[in-house]
DNA sequence: GGCAAGTAAATGTCTGACAATTGGAAAGTG
DNA sequence: CACTTTCCAATTGTCAGACATTTACTTGCC
């Protein structure tokens, strides 16, 4: 591990970033113990404080975890898909609510990386994934349903779908494009009318995918892009 | 903000915490200076390296900067998508070091989405992206290129392929997918014949592209993970 | 052998101090 | 008045020392 800090950062900011770069070059690995935080001020000549905003930094970013206690420390945090989850959907909500990122641009890339699934969800998914798809599909049809549980259903569905496709990197990387367009999608005002065709398409989704028709899946979820599109744009032609 | 601290976590991961559901809730709005760290301290009624502690966290995952002086303070971030590039790629990466997620797996989520993008870019992608292709192809064919440059070479042309696709937002989620697959691309030691191929493939990748057919694209980008796959294999059996 | 108390190591928190930076106010100057 | 220089106050960055809390391990007793 570097030790040598000459940059006109942070202190703090040199040490978070001299670690990060030895767990991510493999000098420091998973669950491995850091040296003490007495031990990290010697070693970097900095004061204690100054140390513990570097490994809280690290901590953010999920690459360690601390212990208290006799036997404790700071450890190098095997990174789990859910937590990598996690970072992505807030990472992602952020990104689009703080750049005024067009709907269109972002319902685009979110189709586009989903019907990317859809020929492996086809192929691999499991009774209990298209239980979920049928549940979810069944809420939605349900009256008296606010907008936002119609919307969190809706997420749950395509969630489903996604998960469908058995590969866990795949997941990770759609949780982002799917999460974060539920502010989105949250702007809309639904008719039951507009439900309607959007639970349609559902079950036929849902019925592809059972059938192992990949092809049809596509097709529909096209179709619900297409929908999606024609609902935002009428909603925010409204709202001017 | 919430100021009612009850939990069994930290008292610093509380506070950033609930300063980081502020700012996702909208009551903190992006370039909004904070309240300074003293009346953090008074707020939340903690010592001042507890809520020191807070802001470092929130500024490793890039939702507040700080500023030194006396009209400084610690601001809402606006998430740039060169930050969240960054930490998308930091994050991929490690997930699949540490996680033992097998060749296929990463490789099938990488080619999945990039064809995503595939029928975007040969509709929108700009000669300087064409450009930027070719060029990659050309360094790729030089003689006495590592292994490592081939493979850097190679991430940089498929960057050009996802951006050709013109959707920050599909360039943002494809990100991690594409740099996070080097590490394990750079276990691979290529023949001269290996890299012919992949080359050739990458030449009727862009010619498609040139010619806006993505169909084409999408059947090369196939032959390509097939071609990868089989590399792959034959590496790993061989390190066996 | 098993249980209880004590001990040491480590992180979590608080306090007070000083350094460094920076914007703006005040003072001086033509 | 306009402009420059100086000074000041606010704020973050860093340090040192203290104490609280947690936890594994050791020691001693039964």
């Amino acid at each position: 591990m570097k030790t040598d800090l000459n940059e006109n950062e942070d202190l703090s900011t040199q040490i978070a970033e001299a670690i990060r770069d030895a767990i991510i070059e493999g000098s420091l690995i998973v669950d491995q113990r850091l040296p003490s935080e007495a031990e990290l001020c010697e070693k970097f000549d900095v004061g204690r404080s100054t140390v513990r905003e570097a490994l809280k930094r690290l901590a953010a970013q999920n690459l360690i975890r601390t212990q208290r206690g006799a036997a404790g420390g700071a450890f190098v945090n095997r990174m789990s898909f859910e937590e990598a989850y996690d970072q992505q959907i807030t990472t992602s909500t952020l990104l689009l609510s703080m750049n005024r990122v067009d709907f269109e641009t972002a319902c685009e890339a979110r189709y586009a990386l989903e019907r990317s699934c859809a020929p492996l969800s086809a192929q691999r998914r499991t009774p209990d994934q298209l239980a979920t798809m049928r549940a979810e599909i069944h809420r939605q049809s349900q009256p008296g349903l606010t907008d936002e549980a119609f919307c969190a259903s809706d997420v749950a569905f395509h969630r489903a779908l996604v998960d469908g496709a058995r590969n866990p990197v795949l997941s990770y990387q759609l949780a982002g494009a799917v999460e974060a367009m539920q502010p989105l999608m949250n702007m809309i005002t639904y008719t039951q009318r507009d439900r309607d065709r959007i639970i349609a398409l559902h079950s036929q989704i849902a019925d592809a995918l059972e059938a192992k028709d990949a092809a049809a899946a596509n097709a529909r979820l096209i179709d619900l892009e297409t929908e999606t599109l024609k609902l935002a744009k009428s909603a925010f032609a409204a709202r001017r």
